[in-house]
DNA sequence: GGAGACAGGGAAAAATTTATCCCTATAAAA
DNA sequence: TTTTATAGGGATAAATTTTTCCCTGTCTCC
């Protein structure tokens, strides 16, 4: 486990939600559980391109912010599930208004940053 | 100027809202910009616990995005300002969005983190 | 002339996150 | 008995982001 060497400013209310659904894949993640694809193999199934230990990694954050909750079913072999609690729900409509507003910026911010160059910043008088 | 070795992953709306916003410093330089610190000299001084040049980065990487336009303005010494483009303004709303859900949050992610021992998940029958 | 404010960036190091590889272990099914 | 599915993690490497250090200039003020 790695130990931060800087600590963390989470002064902010945005650094807080930054920090929760920041990771690569943690939108990813979140939507599966949304989605009812919620045992860590059907999770790891649907994003294969990605690591599975990433996959586990960033659910072991999520549970531990108490966004998601692990369920362990005492079957052989075990059954793990993973679900929202009342927080981690309270923050779905949150991740919509970004989805959202990404895909109506999404060509504009793209072809802008292709196109950038910083000679044509505008000397103004 | 560093060169991504894995192409990035933009099909979907929060990715591109999360690159947008995701830098470390990169809500705070948003706040300053939002609140009428706009020269560059101006936000490091507000933000004298970040490096300049990290500031700088992030503001060269908004501009790029076209989230924020930089004005130059023909004086001696140069005078520069930064604004919101319209799409800049656009996502003012969304980083409320964020910002109260963190603040309302705060307590409960920090607690829960802090507490969080991997032993206490429960086992279900 | 020297100090300080202004805007900016290269090179390299450090910190952090993400990825890869290869293990453990149990039980059902082939 | 070997394979497959389940869940999980240590060690290490690679990629990325952030930080530090130290430069370049011009102009104003003392």
């Amino acid at each position: 486990m790695y130990e931060k060497k800087i600590p963390e400013l989470l002064d902010c209310g945005l650094a807080i939600s930054v920090k929760v659904i920041g990771g690569k894949w943690k939108a990813w993640i979140i939507d599966c559980i949304k989605r009812d694809v919620k045992r860590p193999s059907a999770i790891h199934r649907e994003m294969n391109i990605v690591n599975p230990r990433i996959i586990n990694l960033h659910l072991k954050e999520l549970e531990e912010y108490g966004i998601i909750c692990k369920k362990v079913y005492a079957e052989v072999p075990a059954r793990v599930e993973y679900c929202f609690t009342p927080v981690g729900e309270s923050i779905l409509p949150v991740i919509q208004v970004l989805e959202d507003w990404g895909n109506q910026h999404r060509e504009y911010i793209q072809h802008n940053q292709a196109e950038y160059r910083e000679d044509a910043v505008p000397v103004l008088r």
